[in-house]
DNA sequence: GAACACCTTCCCCTACACTGGAAGGTCAAG
DNA sequence: CTTGACCTTCCAGTGTAGGGGAAGGTGTTC
């Protein structure tokens, strides 16, 4: 299967999957005699995984850790779990500080209704960012 | 004001502040005969209401339309209402977005812990982040 | 034998907000 | 007169996940 064909099949481009080759993600595939990339059916499954780990938010960095545990022999279930724990603390950490900043520009914005624009102070640039001035 | 001493009082480095003028958000200072920056205190408010955009999410483009529209002589409160309320709307999808992410990692984890590594099949590369293979 | 689709490598570009470092200029103190 | 702190400009890099486009090779079809 060339390039192109594999690409389409998994919902990407050949010059993503040329970029996952050149990040160590995709393994290099053996080449036709006139130099094209020949995939088989493991790429296939490879580029899925792929795309499940970036569906949970992995990075290709964090994917790649997974793969070569698993090119090794080895089963990355630990691994992943592991990342799964991590993902989720800082998720969580995330989902906070938006909750908290959201809370800041609501206050923002009821208070900027009860302000004239006609009484921003120039010196302060703008009264509904800058309250203090 | 030398530019040292305007990044000291602002908790900011000379760095970023040439970056700021370079930028468009910081104008240009006088300078002295040396061929220094020398800021007055304008400088230093505008520092403040730069760190109180990105304190609240806006970007540096954002906080640089805004004083923009301050430099010519125009409440921009409109204007920062109206990113208020965009930002809002945006920080509200990603709290969603993320709240489904963590509540699919959480089911993920959870199904792992009935799973054991040792059956894990190879061709999925790992059945905690692949479930269907 | 020419057109066309597809492939190859190569290098640069994107957004974001800076940071690092080199080479050189200014200024006050000792 | 030199040291040291500070300043100047300019160039390049950080991380992420690719995308754009050039210049050229391959392979099939008309």
């Amino acid at each position: 299967m060339k390039i192109g064909e594999l690409a389409y099949k998994t919902g990407t481009t050949p010059k993503t999957l040329r970029f996952y080759e050149q990040i160590g993600v995709l393994q290099t595939p053996i080449r036709t005699s006139g130099g094209y990339r020949d995939y088989d059916k493991s790429a296939f499954i490879r580029i899925q995984f792929i795309k499940a780990g970036q569906a949970i938010g992995l990075s290709l960095a964090e994917v790649r850790n997974l793969l070569r545990i698993r090119d090794e022999g080895v089963s990355p279930c630990t691994a992943a779990i592991n990342l799964l724990d991590e993902h989720l603390v800082e998720i969580r950490r995330v989902i906070r500080e938006l909750t908290s900043l959201k809370k800041n520009i609501v206050d923002l914005r009821a208070k900027a209704a009860s302000l004239d624009a006609a009484d921003c102070p120039p010196e302060s640039v703008c009264h509904v960012i800058n309250p203090r001035h």
